[in-house]
DNA sequence: GATGAATGAGAGTTCATTCAT
DNA sequence: GATGAATGAACTCTCATTCAT
């Protein structure tokens, strides 16, 4: 019996990732209002009647698509960035992993900005609210922590403390994924490269954060 | 004939500015697509015919409230930052008065957002798109022409371009204004004053903006 | 008094006209329902409100343009087919007239098929279904008289009755008339100088309606 | 699932059907504007939403009632006019047709007068214009075509050539249906009788086309 | 008499949700 | 559990009519 409800349990479990998936294109698409039961329903190929089997309402699959799909993203960015070893490439890690995450999900990046509108309109309480809190305070511990592990490491020099430094890092990182989601800039390389540089700086105090000869060509300019 | 013209065109467009800050109250609470045209024509406490008496639909609502918005606070920002003599105190100005405005206007920020989600919708000719791609490009273009000009004038080192400095200062605003947006932070004086210190530490490879001999052209204002 | 009376009533009168005229335009370009208060008032270049001054409501122009319409056409028709002397020269007469009535009003035909319609829907005793089987009757009556005329002077031949041949006629040129409405076909003379042989051959027996006698006093003209 | 299927489609195009008499009760009681899609989902059973899951819109309603139906009209009628065997007998089969058609639609022929209203008014590419058009075509087409046999076999005469001749026999055919619809005439066979032998008798420039060799033809039927 | 802003009833249409099969 | 036809509330938008100026 048990193996059954396990089945059970997996065959549903699987199904619903399914449509979540379905769910996720169809939002990316047309955005939260115009994205229609219908059209979800025959992305994930099955029934509008169906959909209601594995979520109570419309709203209830964006709030988890939106909760699994930030918790899941979260939980492997914590972990690859732990295994660094200095707090200079944790934050390098850290950025990098930003960037290619918003560069391969640019597409379905309008979901963020989809999210985001839903959350500033949620009461206090709602579930985007704690949920994008919950997010916004789990990436600030993140880089709050590398930050003040550099500082003791004396791989990093800040005055204003590690909360407003991760702040505007986050701002920074936010602000660059908004622009590229609306298609204003195309994110590439340099973009990252002079990201991490300007960022390196100012924590370090140096022209270059990879020390050494590099700093001679600055000054020579 | 005159008078009376003037006194129906004064009338006519208090009234429309009258519907316009009731349609931002309501846009604000609500959402774009959970406003209702009901819900603007009671806040402004007309009848829901009325209100197409004065735009010729919802999106034109707020397109006029959104675009023609943003069109003036440019306007002003560009003619406040061109007071400035120097690049350094350009891109002060521009940086202080976008936190002003960010503070201010927090509460109807959320329709930023809102703007946002709908541009990243839009299609690509789209008035959303279009509209934020202007914004974009106005906004860039000032922060290119400041930047550029500070170069000239070696208030200024930057390896990556005028362009890439712009997109990366844009995203840093940004990013903390939707923050701000969602009450994730609170914008105060040190995030502008840490902001400035790094934006300006990494545009002029020293550790301080304001030291040295740059302290006397901002004193001397 | 008089004088300023009579002076009023032609003044309001005139300005009615007027209405009716512009009515008459916007009508027969977007059709009844399409057409709305704005742009007749629009189009007789006075004020929405005006409009009521005038007439009770939409639908009461519509009524009296076409029964005013009507009427006019009708008495102007029967002056002119009345100064001919013959049966054959009426009726030669009358389809003339017709068919340049037609030509002329190709344009705003289109509202006499609006009137047929309004009409087809009316109640028996509605004022659109009791004009038009007023100007029906009125229209036979005139074919009737015609064909009765000619019969007695030996003109005209027939089996079926007089009524028959006045239907028949009267269903030959409203055809016509709804096919030139329509665009279907442009009439031209050759639809004329066609269609008045067919009907002169039935009603004469003779295939040529213009050989013998009869052309000297139609070559007189 | 074929058999499931099957029944699927039988039992929804059941509906449809069912769906398209209601509308065209109420088409025929108020004309296509003052009709309401609440009316026919009333008149049909179903709520007004029931009515988008068979159909587009109300114009889309009104459409495949009337063009389809005239679509299956004109192709009865086609096949036949085509089974006689001279070009006598199948003018006189299409003039029997269309009467018998008229007489038994008279209640539903305001529907066509609608139509015609609307095709008066419709962009030149609407549906209504364009289904008018081919209707017309379709007509003239099988008129022109019988016309030209007759001509052939030396059945008729004609001066004006075949398009005039179809064009001026629809009129008249037209013209009767459009006096019938409208209540001012009601069709019997006196019409139909003296319809024809007007029409023959231009066709053949003989008094009676029933006579001498001709009726051994009509006698052979 | 003229004006045009205000009205409000009502139109067509959409779509999340339900439920009988 | 799956289906999709049925629902009905809600939406945006229209426009004939009124009425204060």
């Amino acid at each position: 019996m048990t193996t059954e409800m396990d089945k059970t349990i997996t065959t549903k479990d699987r199904r619903r990732g399914e449509l979540l998936a379905a769910a996720g294109e169809v939002f990316g698409r047309n955005g939260y209002n115009d994205a229609t039961v219908d059209e979800i329903a025959a992305q994930g190929g099955v029934s509008k009647g169906s959909v209601y089997n594995y979520f109570s309402s419309k709203q209830d699959i964006f709030e988890q698509l939106f909760v699994s799909g930030i918790r899941a993203d979260l939980q492997n960015l914590q972990e690859l960035v732990q295994l660094e070893t200095t707090a200079t490439h944790k934050l390098d890690k850290l950025i990098t992993l930003f960037f290619e995450h918003a560069q391969q999900h640019q597409q379905s990046g309008k979901l963020s900005l989809e999210f985001w509108a839903n959350a500033a309109c949620d009461k206090p309480d709602g579930i985007f609210r704690k949920s994008l809190e919950e997010l916004y305070a789990m990436l600030t511990k993140m880089l709050v922590d590398v930050l003040n592990e550099g500082e003791r490491s004396g791989e990093f020099v800040f005055e204003h403390g590690s909360q407003i430094g991760a702040t505007l890092i986050l701002a920074l990182l936010d602000g660059l994924d908004a622009q590229n989601m609306l298609n204003l800039i195309e994110l590439n390389e340099t973009h990252c490269t002079a990201l991490k540089e300007g960022i390196f700086q100012v924590l370090t105090g140096k022209k270059k954060p990879t020390a050494d000869g590099d700093t001679k060509q600055v000054e020579a300019k």
